[in-house]
DNA sequence: CTATTTGATAATTCATACTTATTGATTATT
DNA sequence: AATAATCAATAAGTATGAATTATCAAATAG
């Protein structure tokens, strides 16, 4: 007596409003005639509301059951779309992607990666936000964020990284600067000048690597000035308030009266890896990852 | 294997993701909890989709799960919503009554009915039509009308009539007219005139009422114009080219130079009169007599 | 280490959506 | 008018599967 509406009965509804005849309908659902009979009737008790008029030969709908009709075709219409839709999510193909990036990042891998991943599935959406490396890695734990990319020599255990490019590093200098191209051998040749670093706080890796290149030269380097922005960085050398060392890609999409020298021949390199949560749930990063670690 | 989703999937679904707590949503659902695990899971299998994260302790939403949370949520609340409409529907107290009419009815009784009815069922709404007899009678018989208000003696088996106004008859005179509502005493006064009357197809009742008129004063009119409009009727009075008989409440709602004359001791009326369908399966219908059969 | 909590299995029960067989009512056919 | 055909509704019985209880393995907390 206290049923409760399904699907089923919607289903069934549907098919007698449309056939609006009992025995046809039956046979379109592939069910028995009397089945259906009492399904309607069920259904009928339950909203508390005739659905059909069924008078000598003929089933007509009554006007709350043409209303109903209408809602019913919407419903499930409405629930078709959403069964396809979270299989879409749940397969990867459509969803979000929350990617970090460290300011550097922009002008090496990630407008490529964004664009193969546009190509390949165009449902997923992605969102971009700059970071710094200790930020990403603490969105990536908390799940605010799905991929990081970012400089650093270590992660925190559950964490995954790959590297994905190694660059090599260029020495910046005012454009008027006596040291050339030409005559450049090694950087103890500016062992001397102010030098003006990314914060250690910002990239502690590529701190250090610096640090290891003027090492490797047998000197420690006068840091004068650090920065987050290359912007700012490469401001400071136009106005020759020191030089700077930095990884060479970051040459590209900047105005400045500054000139850089890249130095192939020492070992170190500037490494950006990516970084995500080994148990991401997110099949969309799963997808992701699938793309981006076959190139 | 081959199951179908069902509204109840829906429910448990909802109850987990809200709780993410398998226990707790079982409790809430007045379910056991191993009945509540195995639906969810083959939901899962239906769907090809993983909904939730259980691992460890903790039991999430997966992002396919979270985007079927939102369209659950709006699936079952337009069902709750399409629910209590369908109620209302099939209690009449809402839905659409689909009303004709006489032009002449709209002067007396019309106008006063649909102000109750909007007032006692706010949610009914009414759709008007201006027709003649004829035409109201085919409609309600062909279900293209709800409910007529026609001047007629007789009505097709199937249908209900009941008579609603009885209204007197006046005579139209041009305003200059010699003849006064002092001097009247009878038609027969201006028997040798031209009449102007309504069309005889339009209202046959009507056509023969004003016959009979004259006819108990021992004359047979000479019928010059006819029309199916009292604007038109009106205006040829006013141009002098005939005087008319009509229901007396048509003189209201014209600007005319004409004089109305009320015959009030003659025996015929001009009745107006609703009519319906006997087996009208239109709740909002049955609503509306109700309440007018009571008047 | 033990006790408690979690969700998942296993075995069983029970509700009910189905089936087939039939009826009563209406319409079409002769 | 009598018969046949067709409709949906009803009755009785079956079988599917959603529930139950009992239990487990894994994890956490005291």
């Amino acid at each position: 007596m206290n049923y409760q509406i399904e699907l089923r009965h919607f289903i069934y509804f549907l098919a007698v409003a449309e056939e609006l005849h009992y025995r046809k309908a039956a046979e379109k659902l592939f069910i028995s005639q009397p089945g259906l009979s009492t399904q309607i009737k069920q259904m009928e008790e339950i909203l508390g509301t005739q659905l059909f008029v069924r008078d000598k030969k003929k089933v007509q709908l009554t006007p709350a059951g043409a209303y109903l009709k209408k809602e019913v075709e919407f419903i499930l219409n409405h629930l078709d779309q959403t069964k396809k839709q979270v299989k879409l999510i749940g397969s990867g193909q459509m969803g979000e992607v929350r990617i970090g990036f460290l300011g550097s990042a922009m002008q090496s891998v990630v407008p490529d990666l964004l664009l193969q991943l546009k190509e390949k599935f165009p449902g997923v959406h992605t969102t971009l936000e700059e970071l710094s490396n200790r930020s990403q890695i603490n969105a990536i734990l908390a799940d605010r964020l799905d991929l990081g990319f970012v400089r650093l020599a270590r992660v925190p255990k559950g964490l995954e990284v790959k590297s994905v490019f190694e660059d090599t590093f260029s020495l910046v200098l005012p454009e008027d600067h006596p040291l050339d191209e030409r005559d450049f051998k090694h950087i103890g040749q500016v062992a001397n000048e102010d030098f003006i670093l990314f914060s250690q706080d910002y990239s502690p890796m590529y701190y250090d690597t610096v640090l290891s290149i003027c090492e490797d030269r047998g000197f420690v380097p006068n840091v004068s000035h650090k920065s987050v922005h290359a912007q700012t960085i490469f401001k400071l050398v136009e106005n020759k308030l020191g030089i700077a060392i930095v990884p060479t890609t970051l040459q590209h999409g900047f105005q400045m009266k500054v000139k850089f020298i890249e130095m192939k021949n020492i070992k170190q390199r500037a490494v950006l890896s990516m970084v995500w949560k080994s148990d991401n749930r997110n099949p969309a990063l799963q997808n992701c990852m699938d793309l981006l670690l076959k190139l």
